[in-house]
DNA sequence: ATGTCC
């Protein structure tokens, strides 16, 4: 199939590009890119354009098949990537949520200041360090009977918050308030289930840490303000999502998918984009156990919370005041949300794979005092480098069916990352810079060295200037806790 | 991302 290249792309406007329908007869609808010019001949080089191309031949896909600026290749979707299908009988495709269902983000802010803390911040990456379990395949403390499990992927973070972790005012702070009601367990392997026992509390590897960073500087003091955030100020980020258990979770459906999607009459132009119509048996077996692992991962990231919290009491006793969440979001995930496309209101499947929610002032499902300011929206860059909150807008709703990018997406493969970086040295150079590094292994930061990613800086201001986020802090990172 | 190939 013939490879995308710029002369194929036209600019709709500033930082938004378009593959047009007429690129390939398949295309249902058009394929749009959020960029720089800079960052688009970069994007053009790897093949997520062409993945892009194809998202745009999927059955029920509406508007456009869309890339935030952090787009790089993934398992038949790309990385970074924005479909609607409609709702009900458009598809549902696994690729275009990610293996690592509900992997996402959560942002808890202190009352403590990083000038005052300096010396506290080695002890206190320790003992996060301790506190909470990182690497592949590693389990945790809790040991989950399988009655216990079943709760959990019904009930999301309300099981974390039931038990004693965490309380429960914490739950209106989180996307969809840590819990999909359409999940159910039945659909959930006994293997998914057993690799799942013993993870919650867990960060896994790969991309997934706890970091602590302070408030370098503020963009928008008012919307900083509500969101409680003030320069100096250290807060603390986690990284993960449903573990073995989503994987094991996706392994098992897009192997049924695979065997039930000829039966539908779908053809696709990669067999990794294997989908079938929503409302069928499977992709209705599949959405369910989607739901069901994403409320895994937001029970897992609750839980990492209290052990974060037990950490930071650990070093800085009751002096250390609260630690408060101020938003918790996915980021690889479907969505049944209502859109307006082309002038009319209409339910849509929303697949968000490596994209952030980002929705604007009014949303109904925000806590009071965050309504006038819209959604936080997290964005977690490489190791060592910097992250940014910034805040949804309704242009994003207009643009992008109401998301955003969510890093700031690989420029290098693991294994070119590993031959390009030199770990023990990269690890030092940090430690230099007054950053600590706790890693499991040096393979680990090799593959997460910040030369095998793109600059979160140039993929944040994209999404700002072209409205679907507002700039509203950015935090530097002074420990990272990583698999 | 992932008991990195049951």
């Amino acid at each position: 199939m013939k490879k995308v290249q710029k002369a194929h792309i036209t600019k709709l406007e500033d930082y938004l590009w378009e593959i047009p329908k007429s690129f390939r007869e398949d295309m249902r609808v058009p394929a749009q890119i959020l960029a720089s010019e800079g960052l688009l001949d970069a994007i053009i080089k790897d093949r997520s354009l062409n993945q892009l191309v194809n998202v745009a031949t999927l059955p029920g896909i509406k508007k456009a098949s869309m890339v935030m600026p952090d787009v790089h290749e993934g398992y038949g979707f790309p990385i970074g990537g924005v479909a609607a299908m409609d709702y009900p009988e458009g598809v549902i495709s696994p690729g275009g949520i990610g293996y690592d269902i509900n992997c996402g983000v959560q942002l808890l802010a202190s009352q403590l200041q990083i000038k005052d803390n300096r010396d506290a911040v080695e002890a206190l990456s320790k003992e996060l360090h301790a506190h909470v379990p990182a690497g592949m395949g590693k389990g945790g403390t809790i040991k989950l009977t399988t009655e216990q499990l079943d709760e959990v992927l019904a009930e999301g973070a309300n099981w974390a918050v039931n038990h004693g972790y965490g309380t429960r005012e914490s739950l209106s702070y989180m996307e969809s308030h840590g819990k999909l009601n359409d999940a159910d367990p039945a659909f959930v392997s006994t293997m998914a289930k057993n690799r799942g026992l013993d993870q919650l509390g867990t960060i896994g590897s790969g991309n997934h840490f706890v970091e602590v960073d302070f408030v370098e500087k503020t963009y928008n003091n008012t919307i900083a303000k509500t969101y409680g955030l003030q320069k100096g100020q250290i807060v603390l980020l986690i990284h993960t999502g449903s573990r073995g258990l989503g994987h094991q979770v996706a392994t098992d459906h897009i192997r049924k998918m695979m065997m039930a999607m000829s039966h539908y009459g779908i053809n696709v132009p990669d067999r990794e984009l294997t989908c079938v119509p929503f409302n069928s048996k499977e992709g209705q077996e599949y959405f369910k156990a989607m739901c069901a692992a994403a409320n895994f991962a937001w029970c897992n990231r609750q839980i990492i919370s209290w052990e974060v919290k037990n950490a930071w009491e650990n070093i800085f006793g009751k002096e250390g005041g609260d630690l408060r969440l101020l938003y918790d979001v996915a980021h690889n995930i479907a969505k049944i949300e209502m859109h307006t496309i082309e002038g009319t209101s209409r339910k849509v499947i929303v697949h968000r794979k490596g994209a952030t929610r980002a929705f604007g002032p009014g949303f109904k499902e925000l806590p009071p005092e965050y309504k006038g300011v819209g959604q936080p929206v997290i964005i977690p860059g490489s190791m060592g480098t910097c992250s940014y909150v910034l805040a949804g807008t309704s242009k994003s709703h207009e643009m992008t069916f109401g998301s955003c990018c969510h890093g700031a997406g690989r420029r290098l493969s693991r294994s070119a990352a590993k031959r390009q970086a030199n770990a023990p040295v990269l690890k030092e150079k940090l430690r230099e810079q007054g950053i600590f590094v706790e890693a499991g292994s040096f393979r680990g930061i090799a593959e997460e060295a910040p030369i095998a990613y793109k600059d979160v800086g140039s993929v944040v201001d994209v999404v700002s200037a072209s409205g679907i986020a507002k700039k509203v802090a950015k935090l530097k990172p002074v420990a990272v806790i990583k698999g």
